[in-house]
DNA sequence: ATACACGCGCTTTTT
DNA sequence: GCGCGTGTAT
């Protein structure tokens, strides 16, 4: 019996100890799988002699990441140091920052992330005279973005277009993935293709990894794409010793070019492998895994799996009804507050749901009510606008060819470097085929701004803007100098203190201490990546026979390279005492003792766009079951019969997925509004936010009747409006001497074009 | 060159 | 309501 194995039922023991050949553990949520993980990396260290640093490990989130190397720290002291522990997306830099240079990338390579995509296409566009109207550039990158994730290259996705989009689509992806060469840069896909590019274009290159990796282990399975796929079989083909985590019935990537047959297919894939099925659920209360399995078992082409528990059965799923979105928000905080009150404390709720937008209403509910929470998703720190800037000049210092950055960069702050001027420059080095960082040199070795050109010298720089450019370049080749021996938040402080940021961030506006207070934050976070700290790094793993090149990053690069991975999973913290905001994708991996799912609506939970295919509705029923076995003591789940979304009103069902929950384990609540007087005056108090609320005057209301005002309308009432058709009254209430009906139209109508037309209600008896 | 006002389309999910 | 591109005034 092994030390590793104590405490596991058997057939986590087994998923353990089950080494030599392919394995696939399937494991249901709640069913120890992080435990199973680290417990095999252990005892694969301890018992069976491996080295560390031949054990690679591949979880989806930086967060899952550090969880999982505390946990087998926890188990082998120091020696877990040397494990290859990361995202795909880390291990891929890391292995291009080695070896990358075989295929022509170089190791101060920049990471583009998505705004810094979309800069490229828009150059790119503009560039090919593609109409940004007619083709969102957005789009094109999500064509390009699915052929990568399929390993079609750009010449291979030119010869196969079809229509005029993907012709356009090819011209792009050509013109795009050369600009990201010459620049040095990658962008997200390429981070794994590229990798794939090199171990295919340097076969020693590959075979150096895999004789390295005797054991590959992959959690989150059910979520890998193509290239996930084709990385984790040619890493593993060395020793054959290939370990794959996951869940079918939790696959909700397929968007994100996720291939759930790469799981469902893995025992036809790989000979011999070992199936370890691990049912039983440790998390959730019976009642709430009954309700779990009501939604994923009626899920077709689902290959047939359990899930029980030995725990309590618990108290029922309540299901809400809610009039409107700000009802249900009101609804979770009033379900809170009595929480707190009988001991709960606020880390112990979630409150899901499956579009960011959503977190607005029950922002504003906690916010009122003093609740402590934290809303993972919405805007990063890594996405504030100081914060790009900034980081423009690092990623800037550390890969001149960046001109995305450098284009960030070179007018902030203004510094009369105007688009006219930077399009003068990059006309100019593209004439002379050099980067523009390049061309900036160029200018201030030569002076090139004025004279005509010597024979051997380039052609003069035609635009007027020089005496900026070369105040510019000077600036810059000073910190890229510095960069060379200050620590990075020193080099961050002194470009802070030579670009004057702080005052130009306080003469920006009103919320300029707040910005500088970021800008702050990030020194802060910068002087974590000091050489000192990466010298601690090198001596422990000195001692190993590690390959020493793992460590070869410079403090600049490794921060760059952290700051551009982290992503908002990476943000949940459990250990603050608040409430979680957060979507149903970023909560996979996250458990609650108390959740809420919010907006189990047709077209929402379901989502709008999904309800045609098939594929993908089945993705939104694995969600909606994800969310359900976050919970372990108690799970809510509610709709709103109105719900304001931008501009238009929607008024959904409720979701489908709910009569797959056994009426046995819920219970129904909802709440008739009884204030209609404070509803109307909240509506009306909102008629900005949601412009196709009208409120009729009282004379409207009166006009269906015959002035026997009181009860003219009702909630819910149907009505007719000359102009703008059928509506839904929302609430109706004597007001001083008016009566104020409020009314919900459909359509997206501006609230003054409304009011100024207005014409009587009439009461639809239909 | 820059600052600001206006209109338009929009976001489902994110490494 | 939002960010973005466009147009206008300084």
């Amino acid at each position: 019996m092994s030390n590793f194995t104590a405490g596991l039922n058997p057939r986590q023991a087994e998923a353990v100890t089950a080494v030599g050949g392919p394995v696939l553990i399937l494991a249901g949520p709640g069913s120890g799988k992080t435990r199973v993980i680290t417990h095999r990396i252990a005892y694969l260290v301890a018992e069976r002699g491996v080295k560390p640093w031949r054990i690679m490990a591949v979880t989806f989130t930086n967060k899952a990441a550090r969880e999982m190397r505390e946990r087998v720290d926890a188990l082998l002291g120091e020696a877990a140091h040397s494990l290859t522990l990361g995202t795909f997306h880390a291990i891929c830099a890391r292995i291009l920052r080695v070896d990358g240079g075989a295929i022509g990338i170089d190791r101060n390579f920049s990471i583009y992330d998505d705004a810094d995509q979309l800069g490229v296409a828009k150059r790119v566009f503009s560039e090919l005279g593609v109409d940004p109207k007619q083709f969102s550039p957005r789009a094109v990158l999500g064509a390009i973005s699915r052929a990568k994730n399929e390993l079609r290259d750009a010449d291979e996705y030119a010869r196969a277009a079809g229509s005029y989009f993907e012709e356009v689509v090819a011209r792009v992806y050509r013109r795009y993935r050369d600009y990201l060469q010459a620049e040095n840069a990658v962008d997200f896909d390429d981070l794994l293709i590229r990798t794939v590019d090199l171990f295919t274009g340097s076969p020693e290159t590959l075979a150096k990894y895999q004789q390295r990796y005797v054991h590959v282990l992959v959690d989150e399975f059910q979520d890998t794409n193509v290239v996930q796929y084709v990385l984790v079989r040619e890493l593993a083909r060395g020793h054959n010793n290939l370990c794959v985590v996951g869940d079918p019935d939790q696959s909700i990537y397929r968007w994100r070019s996720a291939d759930i047959r790469n799981i469902l297919n893995f025992e036809q894939d790989f000979a011999n492998t070992k199936v370890v099925l691990l049912e039983q659920n440790y998390r959730s209360t019976g009642t709430i895994l009954e309700a779990a399995q009501g939604v994923i078992s009626a899920a077709d082409d689902r290959p047939e799996k359990g899930l029980w528990t030995e725990n309590e059965h618990g108290l029922p799923v309540t299901v809400f009804e809610a009039q409107d979105d700000e009802g249900e928000a009101a609804y979770v905080v009033r379900e809170i507050m009595s929480g707190l009150r009988s001991g709960q404390h606020p880390g112990d709720y979630a409150v899901m749901y499956r579009t960011n937008a959503q977190s607005r209403a029950v922002e504003e509910a906690l916010v009122r009510s003093g609740i402590r929470y934290r809303l993972i998703g919405g805007t990063r720190f890594y996405d504030r606008r100081e914060v790009k800037d900034l980081l423009a000049y690092l990623r800037l210092i550390n890969n001149p060819r960046d001109s995305v950055s450098l284009a960030r960069a070179i007018n902030t702050p203004p510094r009369g470097i105007g688009p006219g001027t930077l399009n003068e420059l990059s006309v100019w080095a593209n004439a002379l085929g050099v980067p523009m960082y390049h061309a900036l040199q160029l200018l201030l070795a030569h002076d090139l701004g004025s004279g005509e050109a010597a024979l051997d010298r380039p052609p003069p720089f035609s635009g007027r803007a020089v005496r900026p450019l070369l105040r510019f370049i000077t600036l810059l080749n000073d910190l890229i100098e510095l960069a060379q021996r200050e620590p990075v938040a020193d080099l961050l402080k002194e470009l802070l203190e030579r670009i004057d940021y702080r005052r130009y961030l306080l003469d920006g506006g009103d919320d300029g201490e707040d910005r500088w207070a970021n800008a702050a934050e990030l020194v802060n976070l910068a002087s974590q990546y000091d050489a000192e700290a990466l010298d601690v790094a090198r001596d422990l793993d000195a001692d190993d026979e590690a390959p020493k090149e793992e460590i070869q990053r410079t403090a600049l690069a490794a921060f760059l390279e952290d700051v551009a991975l982290v992503s908002d999973a990476d943000e949940v913290d459990q250990r603050q005492d608040a409430v979680t905001l957060i979507t149903l994708h970023a909560a996979k991996g996250l458990e609650f003792p108390i959740v809420f799912i919010l907006g189990v609506e047709e077209n929402l939970l379901p989502h709008v766009r999904s309800l045609e295919d098939p594929e993908q509705m089945q993705e939104e029923r694995r969600l909606f079951y994800v969310g359900i076995t976050r919970a372990r003591e108690r799970l809510h789940l509610s709709h709103a019969m109105r719900r304001a979304a931008w501009g238009t009103a929607a008024f959904n069902d409720p979701s489908r997925f709910l009569r797959d929950i056994p009426p046995a384990v819920t219970t129904t609540r909802s709440r008739a509004e009884g204030h209609l007087v404070s509803r109307a005056a909240t509506l009306r108090r909102q008629l900005g936010a949601a412009p196709n609320v009208a409120v009729a005057p009282a004379a409207a209301a009166q006009a269906g009747t015959n002035g026997q005002a009181e009860s003219a309308f009702q909630p819910g009432d149907r009505v007719r409006h000359a102009k703008f058709g059928e509506g839904i009254v929302v609430s109706a209430a004597p007001r001083g001497e008016d009566f104020e009906v409020t009314v919900a139209f459909k359509g997206n109508f501006g609230v003054k074009k409304l009011l100024q037309s207005f014409a009587p209600l009439e009461k639809v008896f239909a």
